[in-house]
DNA sequence: TTCCAGGCAATAC
DNA sequence: GTATTGCATGGA
């Protein structure tokens, strides 16, 4: 067994079944069910969430995604519709309320004119969106093995040796894709345990 | 009070 | 290609 699946497996061991993506309208998180999103109104909510959380903290995501939610905005066409003040207004807690209405609005464009999964090139054309968020709505909203590398893997896995520290974000995730059976599941759980970790570390 | 969280684009070199 | 900077809220 290759490190980086051993330090999966302990980290399984020690935090459990991450149930990532949350959705405010299944409970939050869904422990050991992969098989959410099952609706296209989840993987957008997911997406949305997405763009939401960036450089943000997820409890202040949940309260600009109850906002969307109550004004009947985590539906593409209405938020699409939606006049931009309105939605600033809803996303505020989530920070940088005025560019990421923009993305949203960047994104919601693309995505309704969307007939089949989307590319990551195609995402990362999307003015708001970038690596990571590209690889997370592939990973969780459409169940892509798309690995999602955050600062908490550079910072964790530079930590125990296995990162020199200047690698740059494709080339990390090559090496996890490279090491790790290309199993949507398998990087959803992996990537919410090393956030999890991430939480706790010093 | 200060610090920072599940980043990104624009800009400069 | 790599380094720096502005963007903003809420909780610790």
């Amino acid at each position: 067994m290759n490190r980086l699946t051993k330090i999966y497996k302990r980290l399984l061991k020690k935090h459990g079944h991450q149930g990532w993506w949350p959705l405010i309208n299944k409970g939050g998180y869904h422990p050991r069910d992969y098989n959410l999103p099952v609706s296209d109104n989840d993987r957008f909510e997911i997406a949305i969430g997405a763009i939401l959380t960036q450089n943000t903290n997820w409890n202040n995501v949940k309260k600009a995604l109850i906002n969307l939610n109550n004004n009947s905005l985590l539906n593409a066409e209405q938020l699409l519709e939606c006049d931009e003040e309105r939605v600033k207004k809803c996303i505020k807690p989530a920070g940088y309320y005025n560019q990421k209405t923009k993305y949203l609005k960047n994104f919601t464009r693309f995505y309704t004119q969307l007939k089949n999964p989307p590319t990551r090139s195609e995402l990362l054309n999307i003015k708001g969106i970038g690596k990571e968020t590209a690889d997370s709505i592939l990973l969780y909203a459409y169940k892509q093995p798309s690995f999602v590398i955050d600062a908490y893997t550079k910072r964790i896995f530079k930590k125990i040796g296995v990162l020199k520290g200047d690698e740059s974000y494709e080339k990390i995730k090559e090496l996890f894709e490279n090491n790790l059976p290309k199993d949507y599941k398998l990087y959803q759980e992996y990537h919410a345990l090393i956030v999890e970790e991430g939480k706790i570390q010093d």
